[in-house]
DNA sequence: ATCGAGCATCAGATCAGCTTAACGTTTGGG
DNA sequence: CCCAAACGTTAAGCTGATCTGATGCTCGAT
């Protein structure tokens, strides 16, 4: 009978390209990993890993039998949310992964009210950006994660994962706001003073293709200093890619995450940023904040098997009952199709932009 | 991540009822099989087992437990079949167990052809009876299983298994044919001098209820010696079950297994007997052979998700082209669909019959 | 009441699998 | 062109999981 804990290593190998990273990913030495695929081999009767210079690949015996190991470890992973559903008593911990801005904003709520229903359940909560979620949660370092993902910035698709829709929110242009700017005055300027107060409401095109009014907007900043996020995550990914398809490369002077922090740099005039809603709730005066027709969508991720785990389903429920009745602007996610095989979860920054660079 | 030799231990503890014999079956001791199961409840966190006094029985989480087990045993499984696909030559050993009849009948001539198209494969053949076939191919002891199911033995349905119907063949009645016979003559005497020349196609009733039509044959030898097999094989089973169809219980003289060694018993007055076509390719002289409206039907069993192991498939072939193009009556069995959710093996002799004795 | 079947537990032995350490190879950069 | 970092493999040693064997208990049958 094939191992399935070495069959997890292939996956996790066809995942993550080198033996060294499957390695790090799930806390082994990359001696252990090259043992135990080697056996995996042995007990195959085939080759499965191509020796390639310093570096493998999957045969195609290999990637066919990593389909099966998804498929396998899919149903371990109901097995074990039947087995807690039937437990007594939700106890145990949940690792969360969330995104700076949702720690902040959205998940307090939610953990109060987990608290209060499920006292036995111990939430633990990990920072972490999106661009390394889909690795932790395959890897069995978290349980759930806050995932978002943005126009402009692909997501590839992941067998192991699944997610949930949770909300969606406008994105504004961050731009000083003083009587006598030196700053040319963005040409779509109808920027509402406060999003918490305007709401999400008076973004002119929700759904639409959001490249040529974004472009509008953007362009009239094409000269100004950026502050945008680290380099490899999510958000400094989307707004490079949102320049980009505006036909320009941002000019990048500050590295920030927190956009708190951006606010207040965007206020002082060091610069201007993309901001999504939540992370404006509370801006700086000095701020001009102008709605784009790009908006960022966050989604509930799991490994695919687990949506029926109570404690996602707690966390879950917990999360939405948050979103639902908050007299923000943003409203939940609009109820699209909650089907298990919606949109996986992002895996990481893909794929350079397909647009020109002048 | 649950433990897939531990769900394994589970999925037979399902079946077979009590740890030792769990123990048995997958050659352990029941302290490993105990403690292992210990251990599956421990990283599950829910009872599966309860003990009551000496003995254990499931719980409902144990129970829907065993049904994801199933599942992915047989995702690996079909894992290893299309291994051994990918591997380029057929080798290995292929475990086959076949009832006795069939071993000196339809199979020598399908290892032949297997040997000459598959040089490299070795097959290992272990005489069985088919009621020990399903736990032995769940264990992993054999591969393959040629079995076969009576009218009145019913079958149950076994989760595991998966099997494709080979060949069906009629019985006959088995009766001393002296001018001066003792014996009373079997109402419905149009018996063939052998089947081989007149094939099944003179069974009057092919499909249809065979009850009645067999209870007037058979109630002609209500008073006479029977020949039967050992008890706790089908063809034991079989013939007891026929004869109480008929409204009588078997008066047992002897209990002999090989079909050959029974037709000479009854060639000689020593009793009477049903035997099915292929026991009684050869019949001596002095028996009368009269077909009855019974059938036997010969199927081709092996672990679900291992329908597609080349192994499976090339013996299947080999089987199937050596009962096709046979002159002997004995037709392969009606093209029925042969779906995968097609009647499961045989596991072992169930409940007891529905009919009164009088 | 006694016996045997079945299961749990404990101590000891065995073996699979992990780590450390050392080595050969490849590849990208200076 | 050369070097250093990165990657994978192998050998040797160790640790923990797991199996065996012995012991004790409970229950049902003779």
């Amino acid at each position: 009978m094939l191992d399935v804990r070495r069959l997890r290593l292939l996956r996790e190998l066809s995942h993550r390209g080198t033996i060294a990273a499957v390695a790090e990913a799930l806390m082994f030495t990359p001696s252990a990993v090259s043992q135990q695929l080697s056996a995996l081999e042995r007990e195959a009767g085939v080759a499965l890993l191509e020796r390639t210079g310093r570096r493998v690949a999957l045969t195609p015996a290999g990637i066919a039998l990593v389909g099966h190991a998804e498929a396998v470890l899919e149903r371990l992973e109901q097995a074990a949310a039947e087995l807690a559903s039937a437990r007594a008593d939700l106890s145990g911990t949940v690792r969360i992964g969330a995104f700076p801005t949702a720690t902040r904003t959205i998940l307090p709520a939610a953990l109060a009210a987990l608290a209060r229903e499920h006292p036995a359940l111990e939430p633990m909560v990990d920072e972490i950006d999106p661009a390394e979620v889909a690795p932790r949660l395959r890897a069995g370092d978290l349980d759930v994660a806050l995932v978002h993902e943005y126009d402009f910035v692909p997501t590839e698709p992941d067998l192991a994962l699944d997610s949930l829709p949770l909300l969606e929110e406008p994105m504004y242009l961050a731009t000083r706001d003083s009587p006598h700017a030196a700053l040319p005055a963005p040409d779509a300027s109808r920027g509402a003073a406060s999003p918490a107060a305007g709401g999400g409401a008076d973004s002119e095109a929700g759904a639409g293709d959001a490249g040529a009014p974004a472009r509008v907007a953007l362009v009239g900043c094409r000269d100004e200093p950026w502050i945008v996020s680290t380099p490899g995550t999510l958000c400094h990914a989307m707004t490079v890619r949102a320049c980009q398809a505006a036909g320009f490369a941002p000019r990048v002077r500050h590295h920030i995450d927190d956009f708190g922090t951006v606010l207040a740099m965007v206020a002082i005039g060091q610069g201007v940023a993309l901001v999504p809603e939540l992370g404006a709730a509370d801006p700086p005066g000095g701020v001009r904040l102008t709605s784009l027709p790009m908006r960022r969508r966050t989604r509930i991720a799991f490994r695919r098997g687990a949506g029926t785990h109570p404690a996602v389903v707690a966390l879950t429920t917990a999360l939405r009952a948050g979103v639902a009745p908050s007299p923000h602007g943003l409203g939940p996610a609009p109820t699209s199709p909650p089907s298990p095989t919606s949109p996986p979860a992002p895996a990481s920054i893909p794929a350079p932009a397909p647009s020109p660079r002048p």
